[in-house]
DNA sequence: CTAAAGTTTGACACTGGTGTCAATGTCAAG
DNA sequence: CTTGACATTGACACCAGTGTCAAACTTTAG
């Protein structure tokens, strides 16, 4: 698939999808005329970058977790030292930012719900296409 | 207590402060020399703002967030249709980030244990002393 | 009284993430 | 072949969040 389509069925623009592979945090194949080339797992790779760097995470950090992530599904024993203390470094700062994140939604939701608005609520809770 | 004081007990620079009061995110009363003396109660509101904007949300709506916060605090009923259906919407953004980041935590977490870093894990997992 | 430390405002500047535009190339449909 | 949709690269630009420095004033310590 092409750099268009991706772009659709990730709701990230081209230009970001350029962005993060500038910044390394995506490959892409080439075409004979140039064009890049997406496969299927790319849909989904692009959807987390694009997610991470929303939820605050600098892309250059991005990349140390992806690919953690990476080594970790084929489970590679392989670890210096030292990228293990930055993802556990970094694990506190995730950790943060998600106990923070989370008390805001709660208060949102009881906001909502003394407000007589539970309509919304619904609305809001149920897709959870979250990625 | 003044700034400087806050800024030792929350982690956040005088500059942040002063910035985040600009953008009507806080208040500050003026002692009659001019600084600008906070109460107990603000030491936890600097905290949150600077975690929510860590965490992607950008300032303009963590002042609605909190907002709602403390309208919910002591329950008032007025809520704008408008401000309720804002909030709704932004309740999906924010669990996303919130799913986006557990899943790399959760990866981080396997990580660490998969390549027999545990000892990190326990350290970072203590704390907790997110706001 | 003086020196050091803290505060105030204001300005300049940088970085990272994005938008947008321009010039050029490729491809598919009429 | 021409037209229109989509790609490519590169540049310019913008905004938000921060750092940093300067000049002037206040307060605290010696």
């Amino acid at each position: 698939m092409k750099i268009g389509e991706l772009a659709a069925r990730t709701g990230v623009t081209t230009r970001l999808i350029r962005y993060y592979e500038q910044q390394d945090l995506l490959e892409a194949d080439r075409a004979p005329n140039g064009y890049r080339t997406y496969a299927e797992a790319h849909v989904e790779r692009v959807s987390r970058v694009a997610g991470l760097v929303q939820a605050g995470i600098p892309t250059r950090l991005v990349k140390v977790l992806l690919d953690a992530e990476l080594a970790a599904a084929r489970d590679e024993p392989t670890c210096p030292r030292e990228v293990a203390e930055q993802l556990a470094t970094e694990l506190v700062g995730v950790q943060a930012r998600i106990d923070c994140l989370t008390r805001s939604r709660d208060s949102i939701r009881a906001f909502l719900r003394a407000t007589q608005n539970e309509v919304l609520l619904r609305e809001a809770d149920k897709p959870a296409v979250a990625v």
